[in-house]
DNA sequence: CAGGCTCATGAATACGATTGCAAATATGCA
DNA sequence: TGCATATTTGCAATCGTATTCATGAGCCTG
C-alpha cells in the first residue's frame, strides 16, 4: 500500500502482464490501425487503467523516427501580434496531433536592445545555437517566428531532413518556405489611401531594418507614393521598438510643418508614436496629424487608440503555415513555398477620411 | 555525393567508425563528468562535426529518464501578462537547461466565452485530458499558469512523481505548491489608499469567480474597508474579461451617483472600463472617477491609460517558480509550498491622490 | 469435412543512446 | 625497471515501445 518511492514506471510490460497478453498486444491496443481483437483490446485497456498507464511518447518516436513535437522560435513576445499568432499555432498544431516546444531568440532583453542598431551578427550566432538546440530534440518541423535563419543552419534543417518555415519573414536568399502577410500590397493600400483622402505630406517610420516585412511595406507603401507623385515628406526610424518609435515621433513632432500624416511600420511602435504626439505633444490623431500602423492587434480595436491599420490575418497565416509545414513533413521537403496572404485596410478613427 | 535520400540519420555508431573509437567513446565525450582522454575527445568530436552529428535527446532522455522538458499549460495569452511571464519562464528555463513544451488550455475561443458562465466542469474535463497529453512527453515537470488542477489529476501526477506548480493561482484543497504574487495583500494596499486619499464611494469589478486571485484580491480589498468602516458602494464582476468588464462599466457608469473610485480585478479589466468611461460615457479619469487596477502589465505605463495599479512582480514570481520546480526536480516532492511575492501599488495618473 | 484464407497473437529485434563492469592502458613511486 | 594504482576504453545490457515474421486459431465455402 504504501509506495516507498514513486519511482515504479509502468511500461507495457507491467499492463501485459495485468492483462494476461504479450507486451506486442499491448502496444496494438494503443496504435491506431493496428489489428487487435475487440476482446484483447478491452482487457488491456482496463488493466491500463487499473496500473495507471500511459505510453512513453518518448520511446514510441524512438521507433518510428516521428516525435510530433514541432518547435516554434520566437524572438519576442512585447507585440501582440505574436502571443496571439502563437497561441492560434499551438491550438491549431493541437488539434492536428502536434506539440509546441518553445524557444526564445533572445535570451535577455538586453541582448535585443543592443541588437537594434547592430548587424546583429552575434544575434545570427545565438539563433544559430537555439536552432541546434531545437534539432537535438528531434522535433518533426521547425516554425520561426519574424526571426531569418543562416543559410549554414538551413542547410543543416535540409540535411536533418526536418523542415522549416518562416513565420512573417520571408528570405530570397535561401530555399526557405515562408508565410507572410502581403505586405508590399499592405503598403500599397496604406499609400493609396493617404493619397485618396488629400494628405500632402506623408511621414513613414519604419521597423526593423533588417526585416522583409519592414522592407517590404515601405516599399509597397513608397510605389503607392511614387504613383501618385507624392514624395515621402520624412522618414523615421523606429526598429519594431516601442521605445525607439517614440523617440522618432518626438523629431517628427518638432518638424515644421508637421507631416500631415504617418505610416508606422506596426500597430505595436504606432501606440508609442500615438503616446508621444497626443500626451507629450498635445497633438489630436487624425485632426493635426493622421496616423496608420500595420497588424490590427487586439489593442487597435481599443477605444483609446482606435487605429486604422493594415490586417495580418492571423488566422489565415497560422492555418497556411500548419498545413504546409504538416505537408512538407508529410510528403518530404516540396520544394520552398512563399506565400503572402492578403489583409485588408481596416478604417478606423486614426486618419481623416477626407 | 548525392544525398539519395535525406533518411540517413547520423547515430554514434557512424562517429565512433568515423573516429575509430567505440560508440561508448562517443557517447561519453558528450556527456559531461565522463571519463574520455582529451585525445579521443577531440578525434570524436572532429568526426561529429564532419558528420554533423548531434546526439539524439529523445533516446538519451529514455535511459536516463529526464526528459529535461517541462510542460507548461496556460488557459490564454490576451492577457498581457502571460505572454510576458511565459517569455520569462522559458528563458529562465532555457539557461537551466530545460526546455517549454506549451500547452493551451483553451482549445477554442468559443469554449471560453461560453465558460465564463458556466461552472466550468467540461472545461476541468478538457484541461485533465491536455495534462495527460502532457504526461505522455515524461516531461520531467509541469508549469500551470492560471489554471487549477482536478483532485484526480493532481494524484496522477504525484503517481508518476513528476511535480506540478500552480503559477499565478493557488489551491488550498489539494496539495499543490504554488506561486503567486500576495493577492491578499494588494487588495488591501488597494483598500487603504482609497481609503487614505479620501474615497467615499469605492466600487469593485471582479474576476473570474472560481480564480483564487479573484477571491483574495476582494477579500483584501474587502478587508481594508471593513477596517476603515467604509461600505463598498458597488460590486460588479468582469470574469477577466474583456467584453465582460466593459458591460460592467456600463452598468457602473449608469449609476447616480456615480462611484468615485473603481477596483478592477486586472489591469486587462481595467483597460476596457477606462475605455467605456473615457470614449462612451465622456468622463474623466480620475477626476470624475478614480480607477486602480492589477497587475501592472506593459500597457499600464503608456500614457493613453497612465494606470495606478499593483505591481506583479512577474521576474520574482516566475524565479521563485523556477527554483522551486527545480529544486522539487532534484529532491523529489519535497512538501507543498505556496509562496507569495508581495508587489509594490504603482501610482499612477488613474487614481486622485487626495 | 477438408482446404484455403484471413486475422489475431507472441517472440524477437530494433531504435539510439547511457552506463556498469572488466580488460587494457597509462601513471606514479620506490 | 617493476609493481601498484589510476584512468581509459570497449563490451554488453538496458530504457519502453513499434514492428516484422512465423505460427496458430478461426471462418467461410464448396
Amino acid at each position: 500500500m504504501a509506495k516507498d518511492r514513486g519511482k515504479e514506471r509502468i511500461t507495457s510490460l507491467d499492463v501485459a502482464r495485468q492483462a494476461g497478453v504479450s507486451q506486442s498486444a499491448v502496444s496494438r491496443t494503443f496504435t491506431p490501425e493496428s489489428s487487435v481483437s475487440a476482446k484483447t483490446a478491452e482487457k488491456v485497456r482496463q488493466a491500463a487503467t487499473e496500473l495507471g498507464y500511459r505510453p512513453n511518447i518518448l520511446a514510441r518516436s524512438l521507433i518510428t523516427g516521428k516525435s510530433h513535437i514541432i518547435g516554434v522560435l520566437v524572438s519576442y513576445l512585447d507585440n501582440f501580434f505574436y502571443p496571439d499568432a502563437l497561441e492560434k499555432l499551438s491550438n491549431k498544431l493541437q488539434s492536428e496531433g502536434y506539440h509546441v516546444l518553445i524557444f526564445m531568440a533572445a535570451q535577455a532583453k538586453t541582448s535585443r536592445d543592443e541588437s537594434l542598431q547592430s548587424d546583429n551578427s552575434d544575434d545570427a550566432a545565438a539563433i544559430d545555437k537555439v536552432v541546434g538546440e531545437i534539432l537535438d530534440y528531434q522535433v518533426d518541423g521547425i516554425i520561426l517566428a519574424s526571426i531569418s535563419l543562416s543559410s549554414t543552419l538551413a542547410a543543416q534543417c535540409q540535411a536533418a531532413d526536418v523542415p522549416v518555415i518562416l513565420f512573417n519573414r520571408s528570405q530570397s536568399s535561401d530555399y526557405i518556405s515562408s508565410v507572410t502577410s502581403d505586405n508590399f500590397a499592405g503598403g500599397i493600400k496604406v499609400g493609396e489611401h493617404l493619397v485618396r483622402t488629400g494628405h500632402k505630406r506623408p511621414a513613414y517610420i519604419a521597423g526593423l531594418a533588417t526585416a522583409s516585412t519592414q522592407r517590404d511595406r515601405e516599399a509597397g507603401f513608397m510605389t503607392a507614393l511614387v504613383a501618385a507623385k507624392l514624395p515621402l515628406y520624412w522618414r523615421g526610424e523606429g526598429h519594431y521598438d516601442y521605445d525607439a518609435a517614440a523617440s522618432a515621433a518626438r523629431v517628427m513632432a518638432a518638424l515644421d510643418p508637421l507631416p500631415d500624416a504617418v505610416f508606422v511600420a506596426s500597430d505595436h511602435m504606432t501606440f508609442a508614436v500615438m503616446d508621444v504626439l497626443r500626451y507629450e505633444c498635445g497633438l489630436l490623431v487624425p485632426d493635426d496629424i493622421s496616423v496608420i500602423g500595420y497588424d490590427d492587434v487586439l489593442v487597435a480595436s481599443w477605444p483609446a487608440y482606435n487605429l486604422t491599420t493594415v490586417c495580418q490575418p492571423a488566422d489565415e497565416m497560422v492555418a497556411e503555415t500548419v498545413s504546409l509545414l504538416l505537408k512538407q513533413i508529410d510528403e518530404g521537403q516540396s520544394g520552398v513555398v512563399r506565400k503572402a496572404i492578403d489583409g485588408p485596410l481596416i478604417l478606423r478613427g486614426s486618419c481623416r477620411t477626407q
